[in-house]
DNA sequence: ATGACTGCCTCTGGCAGA
């Protein structure tokens, strides 16, 4: 099974490109970030028009996760990331679909550093590292993807000194991320791209796409029982070179049974 | 040195994003 995520930056602006891709590359399940709706302006019958059902998370404006399934259901079993009742963002939901859970995120992103938007991401990882220690003990096959907005090595990146003092390379930024890893969670791509040179990013500004001005930040973390499964990642680039594009890219794992 | 795009919900300009 294809398991994707996707930050479509405007669900209303993105519906046509979203629909497309998901027809053409018809993944069981696509996870959603920055859907920047409120809950009743989701356009859930669009997606069941092609054989989508959903559950999302929204918030006006801002944030908001969509967790998408392909002819069944997400068993929805978590609303809002816990550990702070006073954080009232939509960033995180999770599903089980076909026996996996699927931890859907959208991590702050922390500009500007330093400052409370940055204590908040710093926060907010360890509310997530909590997290998954508890997923992690269930032993159920377990995926937690999203828009992470931490590039993880100097080769995640096309200029370090162009992103050097952006929340999303600080070393306490990368040093969150990096013991979540070390509980035992799988960088899928990274792991099938050990040279790094990946992107999943490319800014609207300065041509950056064009001059392939990239960076890694939508990632993709297994459980062990779904390591062992992993046969294939992938970053569907080309969606990002279309019309009214996100400034993110697809990117996907594939599970064996 | 600065701003540079884009989406959102309108205080159609200001904020947020990365």
């Amino acid at each position: 099974m294809r398991i994707a995520t996707y930050n479509i930056n405007g669900i209303k602006a993105r519906l046509p490109r979203l629909l497309e891709w998901l027809e053409e590359t018809r993944p069981a399940v696509a996870c959603l970030q920055e859907i920047k709706t409120q809950d009743e302006g989701f356009p859930a019958a669009e997606f069941e028009k092609i054989g989508y059902h959903a559950i999302w998370h929204g918030q006006k404006s801002f944030n908001g996760v969509a967790i998408l399934a392909d002819g069944t259901k997400p068993e929805e079993k978590q609303r809002g990331l816990p550990g702070d009742d006073t954080d009232d963002h939509s960033r995180y939901l999770e599903a089980d679909v076909a026996g996996v859970r699927i931890a859907n995120l959208y991590l702050p992103n922390g500009n500007p550093h330093p400052g409370p938007k940055f204590e908040y991401k710093l926060s907010w990882m360890e509310r997530l590292r909590t997290r998954m220690r508890t997923l992690w003990e269930s032993e159920q096959p377990t995926i937690v993807l999203g828009d992470f907005n931490v590039i993880p090595h100097n080769d995640d990146v096309w200029s370090v000194r162009a992103m050097q003092d952006d929340a999303l390379m600080q070393p306490e930024s990368r040093n969150a991320y990096q013991r979540i890893l070390a509980d035992g969670w799988t960088d899928a791509v990274r792991t099938l791209n050990p040279r790094g040179g990946v992107w999943t990013y490319w800014d609207y500004q300065r041509g950056a796409w064009q001059r392939d001005h990239g960076f890694r930040i939508d990632h993709c973390l297994l459980s062990p029982e779904l390591a062992d499964r992993l046969t294939a990642v992938g970053v569907d680039k080309e969606y990002r070179g279309r019309e009214k594009a996100s400034d993110h890219t697809p990117v996907w794992v594939e599970i064996g049974d």
